[in-house]
RNA sequence: GGUGAGGUGCCUGAGAGGCCGAAAGGAACAGUUUGCUAAACUGUCGUACGGGUAACUGUACCGCGGGUUCGAAUCCCGCCCUCACCGCCA
């Protein structure tokens, strides 16, 4: 949620850089500010109303101690006329902030200056590529969900028969390597200095609000209607949860956490060729590394957090290219967002496998996440995260690019992990 | 699921219609003193939103939402949550 203040501060500016995520905003930020104007007007009236009514009321008290019964009556028959027109003007503020906080909250987050501009995925900015030469395959090369049969180490059919599409069942060697790469990830996380967390994975609206899944992407969550909680997308939700109304010690920032969890998406609207196989499934397994930052230190963070990302996708050997999202293909609640794309050398696209983002002070408003200064003010954080990594695609990945006629070749760093080099 | 107790500031915890934005202790911060540390003493110490260049000032907030009253942390109603015990159970 964007900060009134900065609309009321900086509206051109706002309006300008919306326009860079393709909207705009202009009618809506001058309603908003209309709306805040007149809420104002009432609000100073209301309170100096009421300012007046407790005056009364303790002269009252005071009265009725020394014994003046008949003055104290005259008085409450001023206080009842009083309560008539300070209750409808509480109902107009109350409205009115209302009004305009419903309107507000559908604004998304401001881009950094840095986003370029852009509407379609096409139009996002390669800032590296990890080789100059794609791996190339020979012709009979196979994609991931024929190899997955073929060896039998994730069984789509089965998981049909359990749950529905996008529910796989990962079997033997298929299962060791999920679990391989959790742990891998995990302990990468936590070298890097990520404090590990286990969170929950379903999550009550207040949190989905936090974050700004809700009520934004309702859709898009599993909703577990009998006891008002949502299957989590991500542990990004849970996670920076974790600080939703708090006021941390300044000192403390950075606040470094990571989580393993498994993530629920309904991709409702999604379909066709390119959710075969591991591409696209409504239940996955991700560690997300999540920070907590300081504004002024939040961009250097996020360059950070960034080159982890790399490394792991370094150490896995896998092919990859990090893009900054343009305007228009950038989340509602992100001012920078870098995607990772590993290169599926049998599919010959590249797949989506991390997301990692600076919210600014987006997140920290919804949350009233803080930091106090030694002696200051309390002042919104700035909230990051990233996937570091989300496993089918990264596994779709390997599978393609690692086969060779007598299996799957395993990474070495993943070797101590899985305990075995090659799936055949 | 049943029964009982309870939700007050960073924490513990008092307060039971007006003198309460809230005692007391602890923590934290600043200062004094001691050679450092520790201790002792003194002071500061909730948040949000208004008004004001500012000093300052107004309002709201004691789990959430209503109600009673001139006046509610305190009384009444509804909801949520936590804890304890019982039941069930990995």
């Amino acid at each position: 949620m964007l900060q009134l203040p900065v609309l009321r501060e900086q509206k051109e500016e706002v309006i300008a850089r919306l326009a860079v995520k393709n909207i705009d905003a202009r009618a809506t930020v001058e309603q908003i500010l209309s709306l805040d104007t007149e809420k104002r007007k009432n609000q100073t009236e209301l309170e100096s109303i009421q300012a007046e009514q407790n005056a009364i009321a303790k002269q009252i008290g005071e009265l009725f101690r020394s014994g003046k019964k008949d003055e104290a009556d005259d008085l409450k028959n001023k206080s009842t006329a009083l309560k008539e027109s300070s209750k409808s003007l509480e109902e107009r503020v109350v409205s009115l902030e209302q009004e305009m906080n419903d309107i507000l909250v559908t604004l998304p987050n401001t881009p950094s200056p840095l986003v370029p501009k852009g509407k379609t995925p096409e139009e996002n900015e390669v800032v590296y590529l990890s080789t100059d030469k794609l791996p190339e395959l020979p012709a009979d090369a196979k994609p991931h969900w024929e190899l997955t049969s073929q060896y039998d180490i994730i069984d789509f059919e089965l998981g049909n028969k359990i749950t529905g599409a996008g529910f796989p069942v990962y079997k033997g060697k298929g299962a060791k390597l999920q679990r391989a790469l959790i742990n891998f990830f995990l302990d990468q996380a936590d070298k890097a200095g990520y404090y590990e967390v286990q969170p929950p994975i379903m999550i009550n609206a207040a949190s989905g609000f936090g974050t700004g899944q809700l009520p934004d992407k309702e859709g898009q969550m599993y909703h577990v209607t009998e006891d008002g909680f949502y299957l989590i997308p991500t542990a990004e939700v849970p996670v920076t949860n974790i600080f939703r109304d708090e006021i941390v010690k300044g000192e403390s920032l950075p606040i470094k956490y990571t989580a393993y969890t498994p993530c629920f998406r309904r991709e409702a609207g999604s379909y066709g060729a390119h959710v075969r196989g591991l591409n696209r499934l409504h239940q996955f397994d991700k560690v997300e590394i999540v920070q907590i930052a300081h504004p002024d230190k939040s961009y250097e963070i996020l360059e950070d957090m960034r080159s982890y990302v790399a490394g792991l996708l370094h150490l896995l050997e896998l092919p990859f290219r990090t893009l900054r999202l343009c305007g228009g293909d950038m989340s509602f609640a992100s001012a920078l967002t870098y995607d990772m794309e590993v290169w599926s050398a049998a599919q010959q696209r590249w797949l989506e496998v991390s997301s990692v983002s600076n919210f600014e002070t987006f997140q920290a408003n919804r949350l009233k996440l803080r930091y106090r200064e030694a002696n200051g003010k309390p002042q919104l954080a700035h909230t990051l995260n990233g996937s570091a990594l989300a496993l089918p695609r990264i596994v779709a990945a390997m599978l393609e690019n690692n086969q060779t006629p007598e299996g799957i070749r395993i990474p070495k760093a993943l070797i101590p992990y899985t305990g075995f080099d090659l799936i055949n």
